[in-house]
DNA sequence: TCACTTCTGTAGTGATCGTTCTAGAAGTAC
DNA sequence: GTACTTCTAGAACGATCACTACAGAAGTGA
């Protein structure tokens, strides 16, 4: 067994909290004090088990992608056609996005928006990262266009920025207050500009050629 | 004449000055500092212009939603139809957000997303003024729904919602390093949301009743 | 019990925050 | 010239920032 003093704190518990304060005022924004308040803990137990206010936000990010944000990587994941995964993730980002248990919005796209300049390795570690989602979701609809989902000449980059894009509209506009059913409707608005299926007689023709 | 030492800074180019380190950096993370060595005056001399922080960004503020961002409200206000003021607003914000000799994104929607809880009411004002720009934009479709130029059952709401939404993601984009080209990609795939024309023979037919 | 290790609470580090005091500079009015 | 007013520069204010030195508490291993 580990000798010495214990920890008086669960890390996992202390991480989840830490979780949610960045999330609520992002990196800048959020203390040492408000942290230490919001734990429970003292500083020098949080930098002892954390490192830094640094390595804990990095901490508490790579745990939010796995489980709060995991949903974008499993829609692209587990649905075949990108039309199905695009639609899961708007959907299932709305209803993450304003749930009334967390804070709104998302951690990856809201926590470094505004930040000074000595934090500027993490508002570029952050887009970084949301730029690895683009490029995945750009992959799901080029892919899309190989097999004939969509249209061969799909412009799968345009795609891809303008569905990050609603995504990014999404967390901001669930920070403002609005409601699920206002992301849900944005989501819905948001799919109507998905290209018309590829002409092949299957399509419901809203862009095949007249007569 | 003014008796007393003169001012020995333009206070206009002080106050465009401030606009774009507010505008780069949000309120939060612009310190005064930063504020002092940008426009070359010392500090007592920024508080005797424009009073504290606070009131030299909501002066910063106004000025910039008259000149920089005055595009949305002359979009809405000179475009008599729905459809081509959005593509106007949409348009003209892809150009607007991502000029090289400008802070990229939109100050009304970036500049304090992140903010300290002392620094709340200056995110509620901004939020405010987003949700005026959000009703004016409702307005303009509802009104076209009562023209008959989009459908009685238009919901003016959701499709506002939505369009800011992608405003606020072109913002969020363009703060991303997104290229001009990028952000009118992302509203030419907004516009493919516009609702199809009410039925009445001469639209073009979109969304009409089959044969 | 006693050494050893690790954690905790208090208090304090230097740096920076927004803001202001103070002394003097630079103008007008007479 | 002198009086008066207004602005500027330097220094400093208390508060807060991220972070840590230090001393004692709380455990293990003998």
């Amino acid at each position: 067994m580990r000798t010495g003093r214990p920890r008086s704190f669960d890390r996992h518990e202390a991480l989840e909290g830490a979780i949610a304060v960045f999330w609520e005022h992002g990196y800048d924004a959020t203390s040492i004090a408000m942290l230490t308040r919001a734990l429970g803990i003292g500083a020098p137990s949080l930098y002892a088990a954390f490192g830094d206010k640094r390595a804990l936000f990095l901490e508490a990010l790579d745990r939010y992608i796995r489980t709060y944000g995991a949903f974008t990587a499993r829609a692209l994941a587990e649905e075949p056609n990108a039309r199905d995964a695009v639609e899961r993730l708007l959907r299932e980002a709305a209803a993450a996005y304003t749930r009334p248990d967390r804070p709104r919005g998302c951690l990856l796209i809201a926590a470094a928006t505004n930040c000074s300049p000595q934090s500027a390795d993490i508002a570029a570690r952050l887009r970084e990262l949301r730029g690895v989602g683009a490029r995945a979701l750009e992959d799901k609809i080029a892919a899309a266009a190989r097999t004939g989902e969509l249209p061969a000449h799909t412009d799968a980059h345009a795609l891809a920025t303008f569905y990050a894009a609603v995504l990014q509209g999404m967390s901001a506009q669930a920070r403002d207050g609005a409601a699920g059913t206002d992301l849900e409707q944005i989501a819905d608005a948001a799919l109507q500009a998905w290209p018309p299926a590829a002409d092949q007689g299957a399509s419901d023709g809203v862009g095949a050629a007249p007569k």
